[in-house]
Formats: C-alpha cells, structure tokens, sequence
DNA sequence: ATCAATTATGCAAACGTTTTCATAAATGGT
DNA sequence: ACCATTTATGAAAACGTTTGCATAATTGAT
C-alpha cells in the first residue's frame, strides 16, 4: 500500500538515520541539537532521511547522558476554579517558545499531594519546578536541594525566600482592597478570605486588610471574618448565612478572590439585595469574567498572564544558567497588582 | 574490592543503591518495580539504602529499555475558560492511581500548534496521548499511527472513529437544548454556537438544535444563527447587538455552552432585560457556577469529572493492552448528558 | 538425605542518546 | 605550494536503567 515499512515494525532511531544518510551517529545527534555544527551536505542528508524514516528523537533518552529532559514540572492548588488557568496558559505558552513541555499536576491545596508530586517530577527528570505560594513541605525542599533542582515560587513574592519568586504582594494587596473600602465611606465591612491554614496568598491578603481596617478602629467582629474554600457553592451559603444574621448587615465585604466576591454578590442578589446599591463588594485577582459580570466587578487585578510568562522566562534562564556553571543569582521580583473600579462598590 | 562512596555532588544511581546495600543493580531495579520478586532481608537493605543516598530512580533513564516511560500528554483547547479544566483535573486526579504523570499542553484551539505539540510529546516518548474532539491534523494522525501510540479522544462520542472515545453526542445536546425551548413555547429562537469551524463540538451542537427546530418550522433566520468564540467578553457584545438590533427579539437563546450563555444573560441584564422573564437562555455544559450563578442557568449537563476518571482509567488499559501484546479493541464510550431545568429559561 | 521444583540473585547485553577526543577535510594567508 | 587554522566528522565511552538468561539458594516432597 503505501510505505516501506522499516526492518521490524520497530521505530527508526538515530542510528538508523545515521545509516540511512551514510554519516554517522554523532552528526546526526547534532545535525538535531546543534545544526550549525553540521555541513549543509551532510545535513541534507540527514533531513531527507528522518523524513524517510519518519524518525522522531527520543528526548528521554537524550536525557541520560544530557542531563536535560526538556520539561517543566508545575504544580498547581487546582485547575478548577480559574485561578491559576491563566497563569498556567501563558507560562505553557510561553514554554513552548523555548523548546520545553510542561508537565502539570493540581495538588489540591494539599502539601502532601504536592509533596508526592514532586517527587514523581524528579523522577521524571524535569529541568525545573515550579510551586505557587511560599509555604511547602521540607521534604519537597529537602529533595529540591539534594538534587539542585532549580526552582520557582510563583504567585506571591515572597521577599527573602531563598529559592527564586515572581508575583504579587499579598498583603499590600489586602490594604488596598480595604482602603478603597473605607474611603468609598463604609464602616461596617466584612472580611471573607480563602483557607488561610493551607493557603499563605489567603492569609497575606486577610492580614493586610485587617491592618488597615484596625489603623481605622474598623476591625470586624470576630462573626465578620470568615474563611471559606474557594468555591462558589460552599461560599454562597456562607454569605447568605451572614447576611440574613446579622443584625445590622455589613455595608461591605472584602473577598479574598473574585471567586468569593462572585458568590457573594449571587449570594445577595439572590435574597434580593442589590449590588452595590445594597452592599459592596470588591474582590481580588480580576479573573476571566469579572469584567463581564453584572455589576461588573470591583477588584484587584493580579496580572496572571504576565506572572506565567515572566516565570517560563526566568525557568529559561536559570536552566541554562545552571548547566553553565554559573550560578543564577536568586530573584525575587514583585509584580504589580492593579485596582479596578468598577460597579460592585460605591459610597456608603 | 573498592568501596566507592557515592561520587561527590552527583545524585546517587542505581548502583550506588546497589551497592551500599550489598546487592546487585538487578536486584534493585526489581525492587522498585516488582517488589515481590525480592527477598525480604534484600528488600530492607534496598530500602536503607535508598533512603541513606536519597535515591530517586530516573524514569528517563528507565524509559530507554523499557519502553514505558508513565507519562501520558494531553491536548487540550484551552484551560481558560475552565471548559476542560475539570475534566483534566480529575484525568490527572485518577492518572496518578495509576502512577502515571501528565503532560499537559493547551492548543488554543489551533490543530497546526495541536500538531506541533503531539509531536512534542512523541519525543519525550509518552505511553499514550488524549486528544479533545474528532477533528485533528492528518500529521497527528499518522504520527500516532506510525509510532503506535494509544490514544483517546475525549468530549465528544464519535461513533465509528478509528480512535477510542469516551464522550457525549453532541448533536444529541444540541437537539436536547432546542426541544426544551420548543416545549416551553418558544417560536422566537436564536443559536449562538461556538466557531463551527475549528470546534466539532459546537459544529455538532448546533446542527443538532437547527434539526429540531426545522422539524417545527421555526428555523432562525440567517442573523439569529451566530458564532463566537468562547469567550465573555466577545459573546457579550455580540448579544448585545442581538438584542439591540432585533427588530422583534429573540425569545430565546440556545447558547453553544455555558460561557456563552453566561455572557448572553449578562448582556441582557445590562440592557435591563431580565431573565428568564424576558429571555430564556439555555447552556450546554453545567460549568463550575452555572448552578450559582442568579438566575441559575437551565442547562446539559456534560459529566466533565467523569469523563476525565474514565479516561484515565480506559488510558491504563490501552498501556497495559499493548505492552502485553494484546490489541485492545477500539470502544466508544458514549456518557450521557443530564438535562437541568433551572431559573434561565421559562414558558413564553 | 535426596532430588525436583521453586524462588532469589547476578551478569551482561540492550536501550537511544550526548559528548569527549582525536583526526580528516577544507580554508586562508603567505 | 605550504603550513596553520578552522571546520566537520567518526569512534567510542558514558548515561541509568530493564531484562533475558544462567545460576545459586531455598523449599517441599519423598
């Protein structure tokens, strides 16, 4: 029918090409990996015989003698609630353009998921690690650091931390949400943050928020602090729950993410409060639908996709600067969050 | 005989394990993959000396010989629009019962990246790809032939594919969706669907809705039958304009999933419309929040989590299948959607 | 105690690459 | 035409495993 099938049905490898292009091993290997290093003759050849052979490298086993696999080992809380999707496409994205796969696991909140994960990334071999937050078990830095695995923090900026990390300030955040709040007027403001135990973004951001509340003597009362996980269902039921008790209801509520705000307003509306008109709500993070909503979300905007490329850029860098000996100095760069204005707060 | 302690800075081997625990690299290997082929007291020096090197077996390395190298890729369209996330998330969730680890790239929609990207995965020779829907590059296609790899396809049910599938009909929601709208009373009826032309899903949906409706005479005009992309933001000024320019609206919206029927629903309530009262919207999907959301959305619900279990669970058997030499026959799973009346769509 | 059967081990040959080192071939300056 | 570079190549030694095969050790049945 159609193709010489090759000796026995088994697939082509280097070796096969070398012969097939009547040149040897080695000049394939770097006709593959360093094509300049190559006659343009040879290299003909070569290319015309892979695609004959329809050979495709083995990166696996390149990776004995290299020491380079190619891939990124990333874990992630959750892929659910569109927190991280964004950050996590662009970085994969932005991966792709220097050659690397991305291998990507949710952990679920759970260090010792992440813990398990990561060590299965090593055994894969991967050139990096990528964490969210700053708060991981010993094993997984234990193991980060026998192996000189370089790795990455992203999403907090974790100031001081001794392996490398790009993104925000959590608690500057925290105060800014906050300070619009009372600026806007309101006194009477509640705090609903992610799990603050499993989560230091949720904790950072609570902090700073009951910072300023307490510079203004505006500090909840303790039924006003709420955690919640991130979740529209459970968070949803929170918020009805607090606002049909209270005696007086806040006039505000400051969300630990968009996702919490989210369920918060359809938390009011559904008992027929408006937004702001009735209460504020203002959030954090700016995700994929916030802008669109109705009322379009008040919020901080964590800049997801930049984080996710910047972070593909740095893993580049300290790849390659750690098979060049030289070490990568450790990096710790804020990103700037944004304020969005927009309908679901107003002046108390 | 020379003791060699385990060579200064570099990661300890095989045989390093080897030999610290008075065995041989066989004996090892054994010991990490079939554990009941060796003898307890060898078993517990193994593990001591594991432990004592901090060894972590290269999977890389082992993948030459074995021709396994437990991870699987995965393409996806996007992880934005959390469409996919949930699947992946629980494919990943059960692929680690299976000890395997996922590869995991978004395409963006665009088959020539899908294609650049299957074949990132061939090289870093995964056991098994999984592919979103039926429509892929005749390149992916060969490429997986060729060099024999599992695959499934996932999302869609595709009767008669040469390739395993587990998924939903998805002319058969598209039908589910129109005839819901019909039963209520409905003559008035738009089609908004995803881009038919990169996207057999929606293609699917939407033929599905056109043929009921036709069959009751009340096939939309050509302006009531629009594409989008999924996405808010475009979807919700394309509706806008919908409503705006309809001379008498649409009655009706039979959305190509969730998102956007999610952005149609806030388009009409920033126009001040509400909803269901003055336009029923239905979804195709059941996303993260369509039950949340005010009014809830009346939609298909499309099993995303199950869908992802059993694909993990279907991709273990094609691995398993294979290495012993068995074929596995082909199987499409079809999963059946679920019908949600919920507070988005009322009788006209 | 013997032999047969079982179970556990070790040796050495793959696996498909990269990379070091030596050498052959081409190039350039005189 | 010559030597000195530079450039391109090939041979062979890693890389860290798995696995087929042979053998040693243990067990069980007499």
């Amino acid at each position: 029918m159609i193709k010489i099938p090759k000796k026995n049905n088994k697939v082509a490898s280097i070796t096969d090409v070398a012969n097939a292009a009547k040149t040897s091993i080695s000049t394939v290997s770097r006709y593959f990996n360093n094509p300049s290093m190559v006659a343009p003759a040879a290299a003909h050849r070569i290319a015309r015989a892979a695609e004959e052979l329809s050979y495709v490298r083995n990166r696996a086993a390149a990776s004995t003698r290299s020491k380079r696999s190619g891939t990124v080992g990333i874990v992630i809380p959750t892929l659910e609630s569109s927190i991280f999707a964004e950050m996590t496409e662009s970085f994969s994205n932005r991966l792709l353009d220097h050659d690397m796969t991305m291998l990507l696991t949710p952990c679920l909140y759970d260090r010792d998921i992440e813990a398990r994960i990561v060590r299965s990334f090593t055994e894969h071999r991967v050139d990096s690690v990528v964490l969210v937050g700053g708060d991981h078990n010993d094993e997984v830095m234990e193991l980060l650091d026998e192996r000189q695995v370089p790795a990455l923090l992203v999403w907090n900026h974790i100031a001081g931390h001794r392996l490398n990390s790009i993104g925000v300030d959590n608690r500057r955040i925290g105060r800014m949400a906050a300070q619009h709040l009372v600026d806007l007027g309101h006194r009477d403001i509640a705090i609903i943050s992610g799990l603050t135990d499993v989560n230091d973004r949720a904790a950072g951001r609570r902090e700073g928020a009951s910072e300023i509340l307490a510079s203004y003597g505006l500090m909840p009362k303790p039924e006003w602090i709420l955690q919640t996980p991130y979740d529209l269902d459970s968070t949803k039921s929170l918020v009805s729950n607090l606002l049909l008790n209270s005696k007086p209801r806040p006039t505000a509520i400051i969300s630990g993410n968009d996702i919490i705000a989210t369920a918060a307003i359809w938390a009011a509306q559904s008992h027929g409060l408006s937004v702001p008109q009735d209460i504020s709500v203002i959030g954090i993070g700016d995700f994929k639908g916030s802008a669109e909503m109705v009322p379009a979300l008040t919020t901080i905007r964590i800049p997801a996709r930049r984080i996710g490329r910047m972070a593909a850029d740095r893993i580049a860098e300290l790849i390659i600067g750690q098979t060049s000996g030289g070490g990568v100095k450790v990096e710790n760069q804020e990103v700037e969050p944004e304020f969005k204005f927009r309908h679901s707060t107003a002046p108390f």
